[in-house]
DNA sequence: AGGTACATGTAACATGTTACATGATTCC
DNA sequence: GGAATCATGTAACATGTTACATGTACCT
């Protein structure tokens, strides 16, 4: 149930319609919580029977023209009680690891050139947030130091927060599948 | 398409039970893939319908009996043929993350309280992988240092390249909660 | 007139979640 | 015989994925 919110979060933002939300799942939200277009318009039909988001009036033809939503106070009302309410962390689900244990069972031929392939994608992620950060918090150390400076925005520094968790994930992924691919044997099995 | 993947794996390693396989998918394969009972009773299913597994014979009443199932040699075709074939990493779905974002629009109430909830029970996951890691894998030195000494088998290694990938990721999430605990404001918004 | 990018959708299916139903076995 | 535990399942629903359908606007 983290979908709706999502959206509701980006039309906050910045009020859209369904193929830019699309595209910004594709970038910044998509870092975190992936959509397909689909998806997104089915749920924006739903928010707004709901009555929680509205399409702004347009006239002439519906089909193939650009619809913009914004938020009613409603659906502001729903995420903030979203927010304040807790969820466990979800449960892994990670198909690379389940196959590390499938070939502990079968054999791990091919496995070395999907680490590798793994490899490449974390690492070009990692760049892209890196480059991101550079470009959209140049003033900050990265390590979480700056609690003293006069004019940090509190939503700069939750958007920044973020964009760390990603970085870190990305390093950690990074950093395991180097290891990982220093302990395999050379091309077994 | 990985659920029934995970299972054939896990009787692979060890014919059992629905109820059996559900325990181990609470414990060491829900590690990285997890799974409701009802998700593993209906996969069962259609596994033995596909004939890549089968239930051993029973006499008497079926429902309520234990039912144990192995696999048929199509099955362990199927995994071989699945754990050679590759998958791009699967995009990131992370409600905290989401709620950061979503509290950089609507205000922080709430937040610090569940960053702290979310940092027990990573800490609790990590020192629960830890005590694992020195019952499982003693000899080894944790950081994938040994190629060189002899005894070590493939299958160990893969399952402790797994162990130390739930590790490193408790690791950084306890890393990242606490830095990013320290950078929010007291009690906000 | 044809191609490409923009833009919104439908339909069918696969997967995951939640709530409930049922029977067997063991212990008291 | 009642409660707890073991054990297998059904049903309804929510969510996510894949393939396809349709129309507009602009450029050549």
């Amino acid at each position: 149930m983290s979908l709706p919110h999502a959206i509701l979060t980006a039309l906050l933002e910045k009020p859209s319609s369904g193929l830019e939300l699309t595209r910004r799942f594709d970038r910044s939200i998509g870092f975190f919580w992936s959509a397909t277009h689909q998806q997104i318009y089915r749920e924006l039909g739903r928010l707004e029977t709901a009555g929680l988001i509205r399409a702004l009036p347009q006239d002439g033809p519906v089909r193939g023209q650009k619809k913009e939503y914004d938020v009613l106070p409603a659906g502001r009302a729903e995420l903030e009680r979203w927010t304040a309410r807790g969820d466990d962390p979800k449960a892994v689900r990670e198909p690379l690891l389940l196959r590390l244990r499938a070939a502990a069972v079968v054999g791990t031929a091919g496995l070395d050139a999907e680490l590798a392939r793994h490899l490449a994608l974390h690492r070009a992620q990692l760049a892209d947030y890196r480059e991101i950060e550079r470009r959209d918090f140049p003033a900050a150390d990265g390590a979480g130091g700056d609690r003293s400076g006069g004019g940090v925005a509190d939503g700069d520094r939750l958007r920044h927060a973020v964009l760390r968790a990603g970085i870190g994930l990305e390093t950690f992924w990074v950093e395991w599948l180097t290891e990982t691919r220093a302990t395999l044997p050379a091309e077994p099995s």
